[in-house]
DNA sequence: ACGAAAATGTTGAATTTTGTTGATTTCAGT
DNA sequence: ACTGAAATCAACAAAATTCAACATTTTCGT
């Protein structure tokens, strides 16, 4: 078992194929290396071997969504490390959808025991094949940005639960309005979602506090002091004040 | 008990990977002590070695469902892409859980415009995320065995809908008694689904004409005549009255 | 403060992994 | 089918890691 293993694994799944080249270079290490620690990953199935680069066998590919997960994927793992780092065995969570959720969902997998609502089916489906996991899907229709749920059920489902941690995202962060999304309908489903929550985790990644093309123009529930802030660089000082009560955590 | 178990244990269930002369810079002593203080770790389960860095073993880990998907995969992606040629752009499908259906999921990344309605939280990702898809969970509880909701909210969302094909699967096909699963459960959505729907597709691969080591005991609904069998390679001869007046197709 | 026991550091040989080279195979375009 | 570019494979040399044994330091009870 080779120390590669599980990031080449990782980065198969998450991208669906990429080319040898790239991951010796992702890795630091030569070309063959990459083949030769990836030849057990192919016999055993996980992976299979196309001229030039390995795909995986076990997750979708190619759609905008995983497009979406693929940008600033460094720094939203080492957001997820952090999160996972917080949230024990047998914690119950709320995770909303967006790709740092996600990758936030991807590293809980290491954990036993808990306890997941959450509106993205995404989410749902890699937490729940986990052994001993409770995952409840909160919604029916789901869009296809992002395969998440929005619909009436999705906040029946939310109301009726009470849980440690709620983890949330946002499109970008402004210095003056705090914490922005795109849609109301996020918006509706974090406020819910933080009402039934012990403590709020904001995961937003460094380029979140840099302005955005598309400017989000709806602001996410306050947050309230203590809650936490997971980023991975420490954010301009003119952020200063609105994270000054909240808990920031800088992953690395 | 070791002074410095617990910071190994929180710096590599952080990283997941890290290498043995990194830890041992981290926590100032040198690598021999780590690979001494590391192998009680080791013998107990928490951590795996590798040449050269340590590994968490509470990482991601193949869990069930992705092994069972790697079970005959060949025979399964054969079947899906015989049951997603059937299925053209714009059809309605309602999709059962099993591993065979999470092929055909990801079959029909490739067609335009699906309605769908799925049990499976798998399905459910695969699917959702494609622009312009319509895709419905049913359900809300789920299973950790393969993430499928069988509670009543999921009746509720397949008995609204009517669909053009219901793709089902079997753990087993026995020549008297028909197609068999091990759980009620699954019998009662596939029973919802095909009242539901104008013709069934059952995709079950060769290995499932074979007795299995324990033996499912409960029979799907009877198919109609016309409905569809599609399988990997032709069944034995005992099974010819079985599937007497369904269409059936071999995948290659 | 003393000595024994445990823990840590150091050394060099054995082992494993890695990068490089050149021959061979595969792929895409004519 | 032919050709050049790219990727793979096999083999070997170089580098890094491990292991075992011993020297040194630290810890702890008396």
């Amino acid at each position: 078992m080779s120390k590669y293993r599980s990031q080449i694994l990782q980065a198969v799944d998450m991208r669906g194929t990429v080319s040898v080249i790239e991951l010796s270079r992702l890795l630091g290490v030569s070309d063959q290396t990459i083949r030769r620690v990836s030849q057990p990953l192919v016999e055993s199935g996980d992976l299979s071997k196309v001229h030039g680069a390995l795909v995986s066998n076990r997750m979708p590919t190619d759609p905008p969504f995983l497009d979406r997960m693929n940008l600033n994927r460094e720094a939203k793992v080492a957001i997820a490390r952090a999160a996972a780092a917080l949230i024990g065995d047998h914690a119950s969570v709320a995770i909303d959808t967006g790709s740092t959720s996600g990758f936030i969902a991807q590293a809980l997998r290491a954990r036993k025991g808990l306890t997941v609502v959450t509106n993205s089916a995404f989410v749902a489906s890699t937490l729940a094949i986990i052994p001993g996991n409770k995952v409840s899907m909160a919604g029916t229709q789901l869009r296809d940005h992002d395969g998440a749920a929005f619909d009436r059920s999705a906040f029946e489902v939310i109301e009726r639960m009470h849980v440690d941690y709620v983890v949330l995202s946002a499109s970008m962060v402004d210095a003056q309005a705090g914490f922005l999304v795109h849609e109301q309908c996020e918006v509706d489903i974090a406020n819910a979602m933080m009402r039934n929550a012990q403590r709020a985790v904001m995961a937003v990644d460094h380029s979140k506090f840099e302005p955005q093309d598309r400017r989000p123009a709806l602001r996410q529930p306050e947050l309230k002091p203590g809650d936490l802030v997971i980023t991975n660089r420490a954010p301009p000082p003119a952020f200063a004040a609105l994270l000054d009560r909240l808990d920031l955590r800088i992953a690395t």
